[in-house]
DNA sequence: TGTACATCAGTGAACGCGCGTTCACTGATGTAC
DNA sequence: TGTACATCAGTGAACGCGCGTTCACTGATGTAC
């Protein structure tokens, strides 16, 4: 244990490390983590990894490059947030496990967002094509991506009958605005100072309204 | 005319400067409308306000003062939009006028960010306060700033009876999470490459579907 | 199984760059008598 | 009105820093015979 130690990779046993690629990319996200996409630099990168800077150039192509896979990697944290969140649904009955997977997907977003703000801010720092969202480098366990996964439970609405195909889209787009934005608002906005505890009540009603308000379930209690 | 000047000012007629102070100010704007936050180096400033760099030093502490009266310009150049959109509200009655005020500052907040990316990027970009939300240098022609004319319309909906007091917080972080998410979406987000007309129709519809929600004007219809 | 050799994945030194900031300075301005 | 002088608002050179990237290199690995 080497408290002086820039590095967190365990020591390389030989000249060859075995899979860098996969290293630098994980000490770019810790960097991410703990300092915000600026801190991500090709050299304080490597230096963590424990290796030379021209050393990353066998692996990409350049700053850009690592800095994308670093993006795709905390997308793919957030997806794992979200699948978490999803898997404790426990509702059976079609209509309502609809609801629940979706709400599922907002509150695990912004449960994201709240846990790392810094990753959060990485995840959509890049500027993020389609492509992006949907790479499987930025999947979580189950293969899908947090925008797969919100598209997938928004289909699923649709499914039984709670969003009109034709709403889809405007749905899509309110949801999706209300989740971001308050994340947005509670990691670097005016709302960051707010205590955790009451972040997750606002976020839990938040969800809560917005699913109700995409498939008409006010209206309907 | 010179085309190959980096400088937007006029050139000076004295060595002393007159107002060098809101002529960096405006330059770091300039600056950041063209390039984001990131553009907003002191030296980059200096040097398009036509004036050595040290100079700043006699009207900032350093850089990240005077990025922050880059940011507070951004607010009020915002803030402005908001009071050009509220001014063409023409309803009289004082429930239909007060709901328009409020669906006036959100698209005001949208158009401000798909016509300004990068200012509304920076206007955000830095880490806000509540007292900067309300600095005085953040305020518009009528002297309230974007945050300001936000609460004073919410305040306005209570005043008429359309929200309860109590939903009033709630109510507030919803309408500013919309707008701010889709704001975010539309300018840095997947929705960037969508065709500006369809956004413009997107942000009505959202925002007016989070003005009924929080009245409760869907059920009322 | 042993050896020659090509290929691969790293190293260390160096480059030029723009940055924020400091310093001693100087020219312009304004005030006191 | 004229002059001495303090104050103010700039300049230009220099600093150290960390950055991305390049280069020639070398040690380790794997393959052909």
């Amino acid at each position: 244990m080497d408290a002086a130690s820039p590095s967190s990779e365990p020591p390389r046993s030989s000249y060859h490390h075995g899979d860098l690629r996969a290293s630098l990319v994980r000490a770019g996200y810790a960097l991410a983590r703990a300092g915000g996409a600026r801190a991500v630099t090709l050299r304080a990168t490597t230096r963590r990894a424990g290796v030379s800077a021209p050393a990353a150039y066998r692996h990409f192509a350049g700053h850009d490059e690592l800095l994308r896979a670093v993006s795709l990697l905390a997308l793919a944290d957030m997806a794992r947030r979200i699948e978490a969140t999803q898997a404790e649904v426990t509702a059976s009955a079609p209509a309502e496990r609809a609801l629940a997977l979706l709400d599922a997907v907002g509150r695990g977003y912004v449960a994201f967002a709240l846990d790392e703000p810094r990753a959060f801010d990485v995840a959509l720092f890049a500027q993020l094509t389609m492509a992006d969202a949907l790479h499987p480098d930025a999947a979580g366990d189950t293969g899908r991506t947090a925008y797969g996964l919100f598209q997938e439970a928004l289909t699923g609405l649709v499914g039984v009958g709670l969003v009109a195909p034709a709403a889809a889209e405007l749905a899509s787009v309110h949801c999706w605005s209300v989740v971001h934005g308050f994340a947005a608002l509670a990691t670097t906005g005016p709302l960051r100072l707010t205590p955790r505890p009451e972040l997750d009540a606002l976020a839990a009603a938040l969800v809560r309204e917005v699913v109700d308000a995409v498939t008409g379930a006010r209206a309907r209690r």
